[in-house]
DNA sequence: TGTACATCAGTGAACGCGCGTTCACTGATGTAC
DNA sequence: TGTACATCAGTGAACGCGCGTTCACTGATGTAC
C-alpha cells in the first residue's frame, strides 16, 4: 500500500517534470512571437517530441497556454516579494516595482496579451477562470502590501486595481511605438510610469 | 471635360456611399462579438451582399477593419470636441471626458481592442499605420488642449500619453469581471476613473 | 427608336492554407510466475 | 533466468473546420451610331 503509494506520486513527480519541459518549450516559443501565432505543433516541435504526445499532458491548447502564463506570473510574484524585502525606502521601492513590472513585461509580452485575452474575453473554462483570478488575488494583494506601507489614505484595493490598470495600459498602448527601437520604447514607457508614482506619492 | 469630371465625381461619390453601407454592416458585426471572431462572410452577409463583393470596395481584410475603426475613432473625436465646447468648469469636462470615454469604449469594445491590436501588433501596412497614427494625433492634440486649459503644469503631451494608457488600460483589464455584470462593471470602470481625475486634479 | 457593343458591380463556387484535435498503432518498460 | 503479458508514453497521419481570397462569369446599365 505504502509502496503503491511513493510509486504512484513518483509518477505524478515525472508528469509534472515532463509538463514542465513543454512548457518551457512554449515559452521559448512564446517569446519569439504573439501568442495567437502560436501552434501547438510549433512547441512540439520546440520540446522535441510529436505533436500528438503534448495531449498527453495537457486537455487542450487552452489549458496548456494558461497553465504557461500561471507559472510567469508567479515567477513575478516572486519578484515583487523580493522587492518589498529589500531595504529601502517605500517611495523608491514604488519606483522599482513599476519600473521592473515594465521591463518584465515588455520582455515576456506574450504572456502579458495572453493574460489581457483571458481577463478581456470571458470565455475560460471555470477551473481556468478560478486558477486565473486565485493568482490574481496574490498579485493585488502584494500591490496592497506596498501601498499600506506608503499610508495611502483611500481605498487601498481599488488604489491596487488602478495602479494595475494603469502599467498594463502604458504596455498596451506604447509597446509599439512608431519610428523607435525597443529600448527608446521601454524608457518612454518608464517616463510614464514615473508620472504614476509621482501622482500616487503625491495621493499618500 | 468638365461633364466627365462631374460624372467620375458622382462615381466616386457612389464609391464612398457603398463603403459606408458595408462598413455600417461591419459596424453592427462588431458589436455582438469580438473582431477576431468576425468573418469577411459575415460581414458581406450582414450587409446583403455575397462574400467575394467587398473586395470591389476593400482590397484586403484588414483596410476594411481598419477604415471601419477609424471612422469609429472620429465619432468619438467629435463627441469630445463637443464636450470641450460645453459651458461648464474645466474640471467638469475632464470628468465628463473620462466618463464618456468609458462608456463610449464599453459599447464598441470591438474598435477599442482592434485599435489596441493595431497598436501593439506593428504588422499594419504603412499607408494604414500613417492614417491611424494621423487620426492619433487628433484625439492627442484634443487631450493635450484639456490640460493646458486646466494650466497642468508639466509636460502636457506626456500628460495626454499617460491618461490615454491609463483609460485603456482601465478597460481592458476590467473588461469581464467575474460575477459583475455589464452595469457594474461600468460603474467601478469610472470609479477608477475617478482616481485618474483626481490625481490630475491634485498634478495642476 | 432600335441595335450592337462596352463597362463594371456583383456573384457563387472553389482554392489553398493552417489550425486544433483524434485515433489506431508502436515499442519500450515493468510485472508475474 | 526466461517467458508471456500488461501498461502506457509517444507517434504520424488524417480529419474536419473555418478562414481570406480569387476567378471566371453574369447581367444590368450606359453609350454610340
Amino acid at each position: 500500500m505504502a509502496e503503491k503509494d511513493t510509486l504512484s506520486k513518483l509518477k505524478e513527480q515525472e508528469r509534472k517534470q515532463r509538463k514542465n519541459l513543454i512548457i518551457d518549450a512554449a515559452e521559448r516559443v512564446f517569446s519569439t512571437k504573439p501568442y495567437d501565432k502560436v501552434s501547438m505543433r510549433e512547441i512540439a516541435e520546440e520540446a522535441g517530441i510529436g505533436t500528438s504526445s503534448i495531449y498527453t499532458y495537457f486537455p487542450n491548447q487552452e489549458n496548456l497556454f494558461l497553465e504557461s502564463a500561471l507559472r510567469e506570473i508567479n515567477t513575478f510574484t516572486a519578484k515583487m516579494i523580493k522587492i518589498k524585502e529589500e531595504n529601502i525606502s517605500n517611495e523608491a521601492k514604488l519606483d522599482q516595482l513599476i519600473n521592473s513590472f515594465i521591463d518584465y513585461i515588455a520582455t515576456h509580452e506574450s504572456y502579458f496579451r495572453m493574460m489581457v485575452l483571458f481577463m478581456t474575453q470571458g470565455n475560460l473554462h471555470p477551473d481556468s477562470l478560478a486558477s486565473l483570478n486565485a493568482i490574481m488575488r496574490d498579485v493585488f494583494d502584494c500591490f496592497d502590501n506596498f501601498f499600506t506601507n506608503l499610508s495611502y489614505k483611500g481605498n487601498v484595493r481599488k488604489l491596487s486595481h488602478f495602479f494595475f490598470a494603469t502599467l498594463n495600459g502604458i504596455l498596451v498602448t506604447y509597446r509599439k511605438l512608431p519610428g523607435r527601437d525597443e529600448k527608446e520604447v521601454i524608457k518612454y514607457m518608464k517616463e510614464l510610469g514615473a508620472i504614476l508614482k509621482e501622482m500616487i506619492i503625491k495621493s499618500s
